[in-house]
Parts: C-alpha cells; sequence; structure tokens
DNA sequence: ATCCTGCTTTGACCCAGATCAATCAGTAGA
DNA sequence: TCTACTGATTGATCTGGGTCAAAGCAGGAT
C-alpha cells in the first residue's frame, strides 16, 4: 500500500485547519494552552482509530485525510453517520465510550486532546466551547439533510447528492465559483454504500448510468470530473438554485 | 377539534421544563435574565409554527405538546428530520432563516426568547451555551441512530425503533422499569411514515402486523400497549440488552 | 339519525433496488 | 511475466415496500 506519511504540522501557527477546526476562535495564548494537551496520531488508509464501545480517552480533530463514523448491527448490515473531513472532530467531552467505530478511509492524521484537561479548557475557555458548538449545530444541519437523503431519494438522487456534498467541501471548489470542476473521490463504492443506505453494486450502476447520462465523467475510479454543477445538482432533487434574484 | 388550552406556567420556578431545557442549569439570578426576554406562544394541533424559509427571529422550547421538523422536496416529498418533545429547542443562534418547517402535531406550548437577547446572553452566561451544547450533542447522537432507521432498516423494524423511541422518551416509562407499558401515540401514520421514510400505507400495514403478532396492542387508534418491551426492542433490531452481566 | 370529513385499514399489482453470480481491471508480490 | 488480491462492473432474477383503489370508522355538525 502507498504510504503518503504527511508530517504533522510543527506547531499551531502554521496547521493546516487552524481557521477552521475547534481552535479557530483561540487566542495566542489559548492556543498555548491547548498545544500542551496535544499529541498527533497517524493511520493508514483501512485502519480503526477506535471500535464502538471501546474506551476513547481523547477528543480529536482530523488534520488531513478522510475518516468515517459507522454503526453496524448484529447481522452486519452498516450505516455511515459521519464523514470526517479535515477540521472536522470527534468524540464527545463528557463521555468514555466511543459510541461509533471510527475508521481512516484515506491516510490519516488526527490532532488529538487528552480528554481531561480539554474537558476543563472548555469550562474555562469560551472561545473553544463557542467554536464547539457551532461546528455541532452545522453537523446536525448536515445530518438532517442527509436524513432527506436516506429516507426519500431515489438511488440516482442519493449518488449525485453524496457527490455534490463531497464537491462542495473539496478544496478547489471552495477557491471557485465556475460550473465546472474535478476531484478526488475518498471513498470506495462500499463505503458509499454505507453512507447511502444502498448496495455496492447499485452504487456501481448509477454511477455508471450518470456517467452514460454525461453527468459525470471518471477520470480513473476516484477521480470525478464534472462538466456542469447544476446539472448534478438537479439530479441531486435538491432546491437547486440558490435564489440569485433577476 | 378538541381545545385542550394548557395555561403558560406563570414564573420559571414552577415550568415543568425548567429542569431539563437549555435553562436547566441556570441559577435564579440568570433565570430573572432569561424571564426578561421570555414570552409564551400556543398553538393548535395542525398549526405550522414557522415555515422552512422564513425570517424566524426567536429561539423556544417546547414545554408541553408534540412538534416536527420537516424538509420538503419541491415534488412533495416530505422527511421528518426532528421530532420535538417537551423541553427540545428549536432554532438556532446566529441564523435569521428557518431552515425547516416547524410544525405543532398536538397542541403545543412553546416558551420564546427574543432571538437577539438570547444571542447575547449565551455570550454572557455560559451556563445556556454549556447546557445547549449538551442538549445539540444529544440530538446528533439521536439523528445519527435515526439515520441507521432510515438507511438499513426494514419496515417492520422501523416501526418497532420509532414506538421504542417514543417509549422511552414517555414520561410513565421514566418513572418505572417495568417490562409493559402503555403510552400516548403523539403521530398521525402519515407523520409516522414522513419520520421513517415509508408511506402511510405501509405504516398501517407494519403495525397491524406487529399487533397480529402480540408485540403490540392497540386500545383506540393512538394508545399503544406494550406487553414486554424487551420484545419490541427485538424487534427493532437495536443490541438489545444494555448488558446485564450475570 | 345521517352526513360529512379526516384518519386508518386492507387488497391487488408493480417496480426500484436487493441478491446472487460472473467477469473485469489495477496493483503488488514472487 | 505470471499470480493473487481487492475493488469495480455488469447481468439475471427476486422481493419488500410503493402505488392505486376501495372500504371502514370515528366524531362533529346539521
Amino acid at each position: 500500500m502507498l504510504k503518503t506519511n504527511i508530517a504533522p504540522p510543527q506547531d499551531c501557527s502554521d496547521c493546516p485547519i487552524r481557521h477552521s477546526a475547534v481552535c479557530a476562535r483561540c487566542e495566542p495564548d489559548e492556543l498555548k494552552l491547548l498545544e500542551e494537551v496535544k499529541y498527533y496520531r497517524s493511520f493508514e488508509a483501512g485502519q480503526t482509530v477506535v471500535w464502538s464501545g471501546d474506551k476513547m480517552d481523547f477528543v480529536a480533530s482530523v488534520v488531513s485525510g478522510v475518516a468515517t463514523l459507522t454503526q453496524t448491527m448484529e447481522d452486519g448490515r452498516r450505516q455511515m453517520v459521519g464523514l470526517l473531513l479535515p477540521s472536522d472532530f470527534v468524540g464527545r467531552p463528557g463521555r468514555h465510550g466511543a459510541p461509533y467505530d471510527v475508521t481512516a478511509v484515506s491516510d490519516l492524521v488526527m490532532c488529538c486532546f487528552r480528554k481531561r484537561p480539554f474537558e476543563r479548557m472548555m469550562e474555562t475557555t469560551p472561545h473553544i466551547a463557542q467554536r464547539l458548538l457551532e461546528m455541532t449545530l452545522d453537523e446536525l444541519d448536515a445530518a438532517r439533510e442527509w436524513m432527506l437523503v436516506l429516507g426519500r431519494k431515489t438511488a440516482r438522487e442519493k449518488i449525485a447528492s453524496l457527490l455534490s456534498i463531497i464537491a462542495r467541501r473539496d478544496p478547489v471548489f471552495s477557491n471557485s465559483d465556475q460550473r465546472s470542476l474535478t476531484f478526488n473521490l475518498p471513498l470506495t463504492r462500499e463505503a458509499m454504500a454505507d453512507y447511502l443506505g444502498l448496495t455496492l453494486e447499485t452504487v456501481s450502476r448509477q454511477i455508471s448510468a450518470l456517467k452514460r447520462d454525461g453527468i459525470i465523467r471518471l477520470e480513473g475510479k476516484r477521480r470525478v470530473h464534472v462538466p456542469d454543477l447544476d446539472l448534478l445538482l438537479e439530479e441531486a432533487g435538491d432546491d437547486s438554485d440558490g435564489g440569485l434574484p433577476s
């Protein structure tokens, strides 16, 4: 397996997620306190970060790479319940056990904080608690959007929705407002199926269908080119236009 | 329609949700400040509290009754994304528009806070922000559980899951640990369908099936008796036993 | 009483997506 | 170069839940 061993940042000031993670609002002195309780951990693609039910004595931010939260039923049915991209936060202050499996789906670097000290800082440093609240509210919104996808969308709409979610969060998209773009798909077909409540065969078929219909083009299995983002959003069944007035 | 006009509480000290809502951790002096920016609103069953997209100049706690958050696609497909029972919180500090329809499904009393002053209090009163963070994390957990239901469970499991969720949150359940219990179903078949990503016909059929199999008994359409809660949990496909050791 | 009107139940049929199975395409190792 | 794997694609068939349609069943209102 290809090992891209990305070195963790030397210190917070040149951290790539400095301005979007839990620490985003911290002042330099607060950052210094955080720095004392933090440490980096790296995982290879496929490794499990924590198993559901295990004790989890840290909370963490994703620095680089992609991780997933999944729930599994006794008979093996699996549902992804969280997709963690850089700057996303894992773990819950004030809880000991992990409620979900956390898995690295690509090579992954996490910035971990020892739980106890972090919890104490939450009480003394409002900037951390404020930012965490904001991020949690954003995640709740995302989860609710996802519930609409799971409960009411067709397989084709589900795939289109997932692609547009990933496209929207891709750094190259944030920097441009073109109609067309190209991005990496960080998930296997199986992981996409777990995300969308489908089987991997259906995922594959629907991706082929979108390709056939010219909505997307594949460059290798894992790189997606979208010639017209509006067409993709249309397929996703979302209230497409953000309503630009005349 | 039957009008049960429940009078709102006179002041916070005899409010039924005093110890479980956003204000749960407030000290008497903090409560006094909150009291200055609060007002009650009542809705009849079926009324809309706010429409998705509308301006929402308040945040609120449910005092009594049940409300839902729903998303609707252009073609009319609907998905419930939140079920609000007494003490639950609606609205997001720092956002003007409502992202979902909020609807009273039974007669409803809400304790509303004017948004601006509430936002200011969030910054000055850590007890409010802390409690809101805790509640939001709980909701996120619930949303993720719900995602497993929507994505991977069968219709029968979905119904059993919903019934056990409602049973668990029913006040009479919290006060007893018997195997059997009886509770009111606050939702129509259609609302249950919107919750579970099903059609109302399927909901009706599966309820009949659970009844036929002796998992539940109906006393009128809206009152459910569960002779053995463990059987219901089994049907829900949840990791049933909380693991009582030998 | 009887007629609404808004739920709910039940039946008959159909289809989107699951299941089962074979094949293909890269990449890694020997 | 050949082999072994892991992931992806495609085909054939089956089925759970959707769709369409017709009753049933309260509570109010007339």
